[in-house]
DNA sequence: GTCTATAGCTAGATAGAC
DNA sequence: GTCTATCTAGCTATAGAC
């Protein structure tokens, strides 16, 4: 196997930026080709199952973020609740930029080909959701209570980057992230 | 002038679910075509500037719509404000089909030519706080509440439609209208 | 005002040299 | 593994008959 003459990992990078942005009909080849920098012929190479690979191959590197910066950290006992809270509201506010960036877990849902991706995304949207609700458990809500405010904060957050993004303000992303910790207390 | 052979309102409409359905890149002018029962060159006689007008008008459409049934209702002094925010409320259940379709406003952000509706999308959205704003006044929050509060509105209705279209459970969206009375309480 | 036909281009995808 | 060159199909848009 030769060497691979661009840092896969940046190319996953530019996958999920320009997918995130576009979304899936407004993310040509030709555009992919030039964010990740290799020819379109070379991502063929790498994803021989074409565009629709691509934007898979992305959205399972969402997966894998929420696996590990979510997931993994909400269920770490050996920290304290408020503390992995803390943690997970400080990486969700890494992954979107502070609001600048959509969510391809939303991008992906609209176009013409949004039933190929639908049930990665909504396998990512219950991750997200498992773990703030392990966070709240931990925190002294019941399980029933706990499912229900974590599916709120998806809301929220979702609705928070569709205004930033259609009014350019991102106090709404800043605001519903802060209010996060008071809407899991017992 | 010809009588025209398509009526011009479900043309307008077929336009505005096309859009909102697929985003703009998704939404071909063979789809369009198809969608309103006129040829491509016949759409092309009704929005000369193309497939860009044809967004533009559908947003518009969407404009009038907030006018008539959220702006106007709301500042109607004559009707209780807690019958005029059933109303709208009801409006709003009615234009997003119970939390089947997809937004227009947030579709048309995400794509190759986002900025060209930014503005206009924009505008939409303070319409619509405007008009939530104004039954909170008449329901005793001070103005500023009143703007914070229907902005959350906004962020509400557009969390829940992302999480009802990218799950399948519109209950995202019946819950979340379910919630608007209470936010406006003073 | 609507249509058929088509121009001109870009889309996603492939072949084969290196 | 990456590239240039190219294929076909689809795209937006236009010309011109009726």
């Amino acid at each position: 196997m030769r060497t691979q003459k661009v840092d896969p990992e940046n190319v996953d990078l530019k996958l999920f930026e320009t997918f995130s942005k576009l979304g899936y009909d407004g993310a040509s080849m030709q555009l992919l080709a030039k964010a990740t920098g290799l020819k379109k012929a070379s991502l063929y190479h790498r994803f021989p199952d074409g565009k629709k690979e691509m934007a898979q191959h992305a959205l399972s590197i969402v997966e894998e973020w929420i696996q590990q910066n979510i997931v993994s950290v909400s269920a770490n006992k050996n920290i304290k609740p408020e503390a992995r809270l803390k943690k997970v509201i400080a990486s969700i506010d890494e992954l979107y930029n502070g609001g600048a960036n959509n969510c391809l877990l939303r991008t992906l849902t609209v176009g013409t080909d949004a039933d190929a991706f639908k049930e990665n995304v909504n396998s990512c949207f219950n991750l997200l959701a498992d773990g703030f609700a392990d966070i709240a458990i931990d925190l002294g809500l019941s399980p029933e209570a706990a499912e229900q405010q974590a599916r709120f904060i998806n809301l929220l957050i979702q609705g928070s980057l569709v205004l930033a993004g259609a009014t350019s303000d991102k106090n709404y992303f800043k605001n519903s992230l802060a209010k996060i910790p008071a809407l899991l207390a017992a």
